[in-house]
RNA sequence: GCGGGAGUGGCGGAAUGGCAGACGCGCCAGACUUAGGAUCUGGUGCCUUCGGGCGUGGGGGUUCAAGUCCCCCCUCCCGCACCA
C-alpha cells in the first residue's frame, strides 16, 4: 500500500493519533493524573490541586467482565462519565471517577464447569483484557480505587455487612433497623431457646423455610426479580417452580415504606422512580374478617408491640382478605380464595348445601370433587397459558358460606385462579359493583350484583371504579369514597372486625444461592442447627477449593429435585472445629453463597475507601464523598449512569443495604446514588440469508435504498443488539486503530444525547476524524509538527464566536448534552480554518474545552501550544458576558406569520426604531398590529 | 388492559412558544491527484410555471406566531400484567 506517499508526516491520522494516544496514557498513569485525594487515610494528599476543594463522584454501573471483552455499545457511559468528570475537574471539583469489576456470577463458572478451568483464572483474565480496553479508551479513572468484588480484600467487607446485616432487627415503632443485642436485651426474661428463636426470627438476614423459586435446570434457587412474567429464570429460560425449601432471606420488606418514599429525595429518572414504585406495590386499605361456620374466638398472639409481625394468616373461623376499597364491603356478594388457600380444606363441607345453584357446582358430586378437579385444572396451566386465559374467568363454589362483617349476610365462597395465593391475604372479598373482575365472574355464576357507589348519571358501564356518593351501604350512604374508607375501617376495627393496613407486592429477598463463584457466607451452624455469625476476626471465610465447581442440576422439568450446593461437596471444609467463646467445638459452614447482586450493593463505598483495612469506608472519607450535602440531603454519589435494566434488581438492592449501614450508624448517607443518569444503548444492524443464518454484517451492502446484498445475495436486515452470535461486533480496539481512541471517544459522544439509543454506524466515524483533523491543522504545521498559532489579537467576529461557543459549550457540558457541545465545538473550529492563521487566544481554550471529549489530542496540542502540564487541572473557560451581545441584530420580519423581510439594527435600537425599520421594509398599508420580540423578530399583522 | 416514553430530511440528530432541519453521515459538483474508500471547497427538506407553495405521525384548537401548549386519533418502544 502506498497511501500514505503524500501524506505529510504531522497529519492527524490513526497511525499519529494512536502513538500520541499511548503517550499521553503512559504519562498520565506515571503522573497518577487521575488520583483524587482523600480527607483521610492512605489516599490523603494535602498537596494536591483538589484537595479539598468541592467534590464530585462520578460513578459506572461496573461491569461483568465477560469472556468476549467489550463492543463498541459498552463504553458509552463509560466515556460519557469520563467527558462529565474531566470536565468537573477543570471546573474546580476534586472528582472521583474510577472503574471496578462486578466479577462473580455465572458465565465464568459455567465456563469452569465446561473447561475445567478454575473461574477465578478466567474472571481475572478477563478484567485484566477490560483493564487493556478501558486504558485504550483513554478514560480518566484513579487505579487505585479499582476493586473487583471476587478480590478477598473486597469480599471479606462483603462478608462483614451480610453480618451486620444478620446482627440486627427492624424496629417498626422507630421504622429502621437496630442491633440485635438489643432486641435480645428486651427478651432477657424469656428462656434461651424460645429467645433464641424469637430473635433469630426478627433478623434482618434470617433463614426461611417457604416456598421459593427452584430452577432445576439451573440447579438453584433465584429471587422474584430473577423471574420473568412467564415464570421462567431470567438467564437461560429454564421453568421454575415453587419449593419450599430452606433458604437465606433479607427482609426488604421491613424497608418497603422507606424505599417508595425516599425516591422522592433522589434525582432520578421518573420512569426509574415509577418502576420501583410499582415493583413494591404498596396498596393502602383494610384487612377484613369474614366469619365463617361458628363464632370465632379472637386469638391473637400477643407479644410486645414493637416485634410483632401483623397477624396476616387467616384462622379458622374467619377468611382475612385484603381490600384496597373497604368502603365497597356492602357490596361483597361473594368470596373468593386462591384455589391453594390452606383454608379451603377446612371448610369444604361433605355436601352440597340445599339449592345449591346448579352452575357453581360445575357438574361435580360433591364440594370436595368439584375443588380436587379445579386444583388439577389450574395446576395443569402453564403461567403463559393461564395469563392468556385471564378474560375467562374460571372458578368452582366450594360448598361453604362466609359472613359479611357490615350486614350479616350470607356469602358463597368460591375457589378461582384469578385470586393469586402470593397477593395479600390469598382471599378477596368480591365486590362486582365496583370490580370489573368480580363483575365478570358474579355474571358467569349469575351472583348478585350491588352497586356501593353511584355511577354518573347515563353510566352504561358494568363496574364502576371511580369517584361517588355511597349507596345501598347502611352507614356509609351519602359518603365519598375517602370519607367511606376512613368510617368504615374505624367501624371495623371497633367491631374488632378488620383493621386499616397497608400491603406490598414486594416479597423478601432471596439471597442464597446454590453455586460455587460467590461470596461465603461467614456463618455456621452448631450442633442444633442454630446458624451462628462467625466474629470479625475470623473474616473472610475465603472460597475453597473444589473438584467440581458444577451445583447439580437437574431435567428442567423435574419440579421434585432438590438442590445441593458445590461447597457441601468440600467436606473438609464444612466441618470445622472453631472456637466461638465456649471453647473448641465442631461446627458446619454454610454452604450457600450469595447472590450476584451482594457485591454491587455496595460497591461505590470502597471506591471511596479502597484499602482500608479497618473498615469497609472511614467516616470521614464516606461524609466527604457521598455524605448529605445543601439540596442533597439524601447524600449518594453525583452522578450515576449505567443502563435501565437495573431499575429493580441492582438499584433496589443497593438502596436497600445502604439504608441499614444508615440505621446502624456506619454511613452518614440514607440514598447510595443521588443522581441516577441512564443512557442509552448502541444497537446495530444484522443480516440474515435466505436460510435464516447471520452473514457478517461489515461485509454487507446497500445496493439499493432498502435493498441488502451480501456475496452477491440478497439478505435481510433486522435491528437489535450487537452480538458475536449475530456477526455485527464492532469493537473498540478495532476503532482506536482505525481512527485512534479520541475519534472513537467524539463520534459516540456526538451521535446524540446520551440517554438515547441509536444505531452504530462504521462509516460515520469518519466525521468525528476530520474535525480533530481540522483542530489539528489550525493549531499545528502538518509538515513540521510546530505549532502555528500566532500571538496577535483575534479580530472581533472569531473573539465573539469563541465566547459565544463557550457559553453554550460549558452549559451543555454541565447538562451532559456532549452532542451539541461537539456542535459548537465544529461551528467554532470551522471558522478558524478560514483564517490565515489562528491566534492564540483561540486556541488555547479551545483545547481546553476539548480536552474531556478527546484527552489525548488535546495534551498534545497543549503541550504544543507551550505548556509543560497536564491539561487536565485547567480552568475550563468562562465566557465574556459582554462578548455574547451582538453588535447588530438581524431581524425577520413576518407578515402574518411568513418571513418577508430582514432589517439589521444595532444590538440596543429601542423598540420604535426596530418597527419603523421593520415595516419600512415590507409593504403593508396599514397594519393591524406590529409586534416587536427585541432580539428575536418583528410580526405585522395586516 | 394499566402505566411510562417516543414519532422532525435518505440516516443519526438540532431547535427558553419566535427564521424548522444546528452539527455529523450519505449524496452531488469541483480542487489536489497516476490513483482515491485520503484531504480540501461549495451545494444538498420536498414541490415549483422560479413568483412562490408545502413541510416536524394524522385531525382539530389556542396564539400575531406551534415541532414545542390544549383536545381527539394512529404507530412504535419499554415496564407491569387478574396486585384485590
Amino acid at each position: 500500500m502506498n497511501e500514505q506517499v503524500d501524506t505529510p508526516k504531522f497529519r492527524y491520522n490513526a497511525a499519529l493519533a494512536c502513538k500520541i494516544e499511548a503517550q499521553w496514557q503512559d504519562y498520565w498513569q506515571e503522573h497518577g493524573t487521575f488520583h483524587a485525594p482523600n480527607p483521610v487515610g492512605d489516599l490523603a494528599d494535602p498537596k494536591h490541586p483538589r484537595s479539598g476543594a468541592p467534590k464530585q463522584f462520578v460513578l459506572d454501573m461496573f461491569p461483568y467482565p465477560s469472556g468476549s471483552g467489550l463492543h463498541v455499545g459498552h463504553p458509552l457511559g463509560f466515556i460519557g462519565t469520563d467527558v462529565f468528570a474531566r470536565f468537573q475537574r477543570m471546573a474546580g471539583f476534586n472528582v472521583l471517577h474510577t472503574m471496578g469489576f462486578d466479577a462473580f456470577g455465572l458465565p465464568a463458572e459455567q465456563y469452569a464447569v465446561q473447561t475445567g478451568t478454575h473461574p477465578r483464572t478466567t474472571t481475572e483474565e478477563n478484567i485484566l483484557r477490560y483493564r487493556a480496553q478501558l486504558r485504550m479508551l483513554g478514560l480518566g479513572h484513579d487505579d487505585r480505587r479499582s476493586v473487583a468484588t471476587i478480590d478477598v480484600d473486597y469480599y471479606r467487607w462483603t462478608q462483614w455487612i451480610f453480618l451486620q446485616i444478620f446482627n440486627s432487627w427492624f424496629d417498626p415503632s422507630v421504622n429502621k433497623a437496630r442491633p440485635i443485642a438489643e432486641l435480645e436485651a428486651q427478651l432477657a426474661h424469656l428462656p434461651a431457646a424460645e429467645r433464641n428463636k424469637i430473635v433469630d426470627e426478627h433478623r434482618l438476614a434470617y433463614i426461611s423455610e417457604a416456598p421459593v423459586n427452584w430452577c432445576p435446570g439451573l440447579g438453584t434457587v433465584l429471587a422474584n426479580e430473577e423471574i420473568t412474567a412467564d415464570g421462567r429464570s431470567e438467564r437461560g429460560n429454564f421453568p421454575v417452580f415453587k419449593r419450599n425449601l430452606k433458604q437465606w432471606m433479607m427482609r426488604i420488606t421491613a424497608y418497603a415504606d422507606r424505599l417508595i418514599d425516599d425516591l422522592d429525595d433522589v434525582q432520578w429518572p421518573e420512569p426509574i422512580k415509577l418502576m420501583q414504585r410499582n415493583w413494591i406495590g404498596r396498596s393502602t386499605g383494610a384487612f377484613i374478617d369474614f366469619a365463617v361456620g361458628e363464632e370465632s374466638d379472637q386469638d391473637l398472639t400477643r407479644r410486645p408491640a414493637n416485634i410483632a409481625e401483623p397477624p396476616r394468616e387467616s384462622s379458622k373461623s374467619a377468611i382475612k382478605v385484603f381490600t384496597t376499597r373497604p368502603d365497597t364491603v356492602y357490596g361483597a356478594t361473594y368470596m373468593v380464595l386462591a384455589p391453594e388457600h390452606e383454608l379451603v380444606d377446612k371448610l369444604v363441607p361433605a355436601g352440597w348445601p340445599a339449592g345449591t345453584h346448579g352452575k357453581w357446582t360445575t357438574g361435580h358430586s360433591s364440594p370436595a370433587e368439584a375443588v380436587a378437579a379445579y386444583r388439577l385444572f389450574t395446576a395443569s396451566k402453564s403461567e403463559v397459558e393461564r395469563q392468556a386465559d385471564a378474560k375467562e374467568k374460571t372458578g368452582v363454589f366450594i360448598g361453604a358460606y362466609a359472613t359479611n362483617p357490615a350486614n350479616g349476610a350470607q356469602i358463597p365462597i368460591f375457589i378461582a385462579d384469578y385470586v393469586l395465593a402470593g397477593y395479600g391475604t390469598g382471599a378477596i372479598m368480591a365486590v362486582p359493583g365496583q370490580d370489573e373482575r368480580d363483575w365478570e365472574f358474579a355474571e358467569i355464576f349469575e351472583l348478585p350484583i350491588i352497586r356501593t357507589v353511584e355511577p354518573p348519571a347515563g353510566w352504561e358501564g358494568k363496574a364502576f371504579t371511580g369517584e361517588g356518593p355511597a349507596i345501598n351501604s347502611g352507614m356509609l350512604d351519602g359518603l365519598g369514597v375517602a370519607e367511606a374508607k376512613a368510617k368504615i375501617i374505624d367501624w371495623l376495627e371497633s367491631a374488632k372486625s378488620g383493621e386499616g393496613a397497608v400491603t406490598y407486592r414486594l416479597r423478601d429477598w432471596l439471597f442464597s444461592r446454590q453455586r460455587y463463584w460467590g461470596e461465603p457466607f461467614p456463618i455456621v451452624y452448631d450442633e442444633s442447627g442454630r446458624a451462628i455469625a462467625l466474629p470479625d476476626s475470623m473474616l473472610p471465610v475465603e472460597l475453597p477449593e473444589v473438584a467440581d465447581f458444577s451445583p447439580k442440576t437437574f431435567a428442567d422439568d423435574d419440579a421434585g429435585s432438590s438442590p445441593e450446593t458445590p461447597l457441601s461437596r468440600a467436606t473438609e471444609w464444612v466441618h470445622v472445629t472453631l472456637d466461638l467463646g465456649d471453647g473448641p467445638r465442631q461446627y458446619t459452614r454454610e454452604t450457600n453463597v450469595m447472590p450476584q447482586w451482594a457485591g454491587s450493593c455496595w460497591y461505590q463505598m470502597r471506591y471511596a475507601d479502597p484499602s482500608n483495612d479497618k473498615a469497609f469506608i472511614d467516616p470521614a472519607n464516606e461524609a466527604y464523598w457521598v455524605g448529605p450535602r445543601e439540596g442533597q440531603q439524601s447524600g449518594g454519589v453525583d452522578l450515576y449512569v449505567g443502563g435501565v435494566e437495573h431499575a429493580v434488581l441492582h438499584l433496589l438492592y443497593a438502596r436497600f443495604w445502604h439504608k441499614i449501614l444508615f440505621d446502624l450508624g456506619y454511613v452518614s448517607s440514607f440514598e447510595p446514588y443521588h443522581r441516577l443518569f441512564n443512557q442509552g444503548y448502541i444497537q446495530a444492524y444484522a443480516y440474515t440469508d435466505e436460510r435464516g443464518a447471520y452473514v457478517p454484517a461489515e461485509e454487507v451492502v446497500e445496493e439499493q435504498p432498502g435493498v441488502y446484498v451480501w456475496n452477491g445475495q440478497k439478505v435481510d436486515r433486522e435491528y437489535g443488539k450487537m452480538g458475536k452470535s449475530l456477526r455485527n461486533v464492532v469493537t473498540p480496539d478495532e476503532m482506536c486503530e482505525r481512527y485512534g481512541a479520541d475519534t472513537f471517544r467524539v463520534y459516540e459522544m456526538s451521535m446524540g444525547p446520551l440517554e438515547v439509543s441509536r444505531p452504530w454506524e462504521t462509516r460515520a466515524v469518519v466525521g468525528a476524524q476530520r474535525f480533530l483533523q481540522r483542530v489539528w491543522r489550525a493549531i499545528v504545521d502538518e509538515t513540521t509538527g510546530a505549532a502555528t498559532v500566532v500571538d496577535t489579537p483575534a479580530d472581533d467576529a472569531t473573539r465573539r464566536a469563541l465566547h459565544k461557543a463557550i457559553a453554550g459549550i460549558r452549559e451543555d457540558m454541565f447538562g451532559l448534552r456532549f452532542n451539541t457541545a461537539i456542535a459548537k465545538l465544529i461551528e467554532l473550529t470551522n471558522a478558524l480554518t478560514k483564517l490565515p492563521a489562528t491566534p492564540r487566544e483561540v486556541a488555547e481554550p479551545l483545547v481546553v474545552m476539548l480536552s474531556p471529549l478527546a484527552p489525548h489530542i488535546a495534551e498534545e496540542l497543549w503541550r504544543k501550544l507551550g505548556h509543560d502540564e497536564t491539561v487536565t487541572y485547567q480552568d475550563f473557560p468562562v465566557a465574556d458576558p459582554a462578548l455574547l451581545v451582538e453588535e447588530t441584530v438581524t431581524y425577520p420580519v413576518q407578515v402574518n406569520g411568513k418571513v418577508r423581510a430582514r432589517v439589521s439594527v444595532a444590538a440596543d435600537a429601542d423598540e420604535e426604531t426596530v418597527r419603523t425599520a421593520a415595516l419600512a421594509e415590507v409593504n403593508v398599508a396599514n397594519p393591524k398590529k406590529v409586534i416587536v420580540i427585541p432580539g428575536k423578530l418583528v410580526s405585522v399583522v395586516a
